[in-house]
DNA sequence: TATTGTTATACTCTATAACTATA
DNA sequence: TATAGTTATAGAGTATAACAATA
């Protein structure tokens, strides 16, 4: 350990392990994680293509379901996009039937979302063959490797993604 | 346990979970996981926007920094995207001139991609200031959870990424 | 004046199909 | 005939800036 450099606890868990080291090793954490999700998404992009529609517009739909109504701006919060790229989103489920927007009861300036027969029909039909790819994925591992990616989940979520509300 | 349902070991860890419950469980966690690289994507572009270069552009620099050299349809399989996408991608690299294209010395068909002097400058000097922001999240959760990540990165990478050669 | 949403514009990412050149 | 790469085309995803309507 070079001399003058005061311990700080909490930094270090249970080595005495000098910064540089620790930095190194999260700068290749950070690597790996950044190339992991870059393919990762396109892979995961690529089984889901031939869907009726796109990873984006059914998250928005999913979202809905469960919640029952929304607005583009709390929407496009959740989806963390952009107002205009929600705007465009919802324009495509728009046109194809599967969310309605009418004027918002108290708010002229909001707009209500809710999603329409056919769109809830989607969304639950839908869940099953929809992640059929990953799941087979998932299907091939032990309980317990599972397990680990249901924590380590949970952490990139917490550690990456900031908190909504 | 529903009867009649035989047992299956090397499917069931340490439980007797009914198969129903482990598919609904595997169920979540695919949705989860969807989502989390879904989002996780957005949050990491848009803190790399601001970059000389996009993800995607700059891991294929960082990877010829590694390798030396590559071919067009090489690099498209290293990262998983179509050859079309790769000769765009290499168009940019090449008119940034960060990569040069020159002929193949043994084979006329494919095509000799190697760095600039300028690609390999910039890779190299790119690498710490690329993921500030994400090292900036990883040095805020503890040793033990990085090693947890490491861990779930590994798996996950074994788990959804097809091996290469 | 601030907020909500949309429109306008521009760029990246992505794929499939068709084409050229070489083996 | 098969392979490597590019071009052509089309669409989704993304953002910022400018605008309209409402609070």
């Amino acid at each position: 350990m070079s001399p003058g450099e005061p311990e700080r606890p909490g930094r270090q868990e249970h080595t005495a392990q000098p910064d540089q080291a620790e930095q190194a090793e999260i700068a290749e954490l950070a690597v790996e994680l950044q190339r992991l999700l870059l393919v990762s998404s396109r892979i995961l992009r690529s089984h889901t293509a031939s869907q009726a529609v796109s990873a984006s517009q059914f998250s928005v739909l999913a979202h809905l379901d469960r919640a029952g109504e929304s607005t583009p701006g709390a929407l496009a919060d959740f989806e963390h996009v952009s107002p205009p790229v929600m705007t465009r989103v919802l324009g495509r489920l728009g046109r194809a039937g599967l969310v309605d927007r009418t004027a918002h009861p108290e708010d002229g300036r909001q707009v209500r979302v809710t999603l329409t027969a056919a769109g809830r029909e989607l969304v639950r039909a839908g869940r099953a063959e929809r992640d059929a790819w990953l799941r087979s994925r998932l299907d091939g591992i032990s309980a317990a490797e599972r397990e680990s990616l249901r924590e380590a989940t949970a952490l990139l979520r917490r550690t990456l993604v900031p908190p909504r509300d």
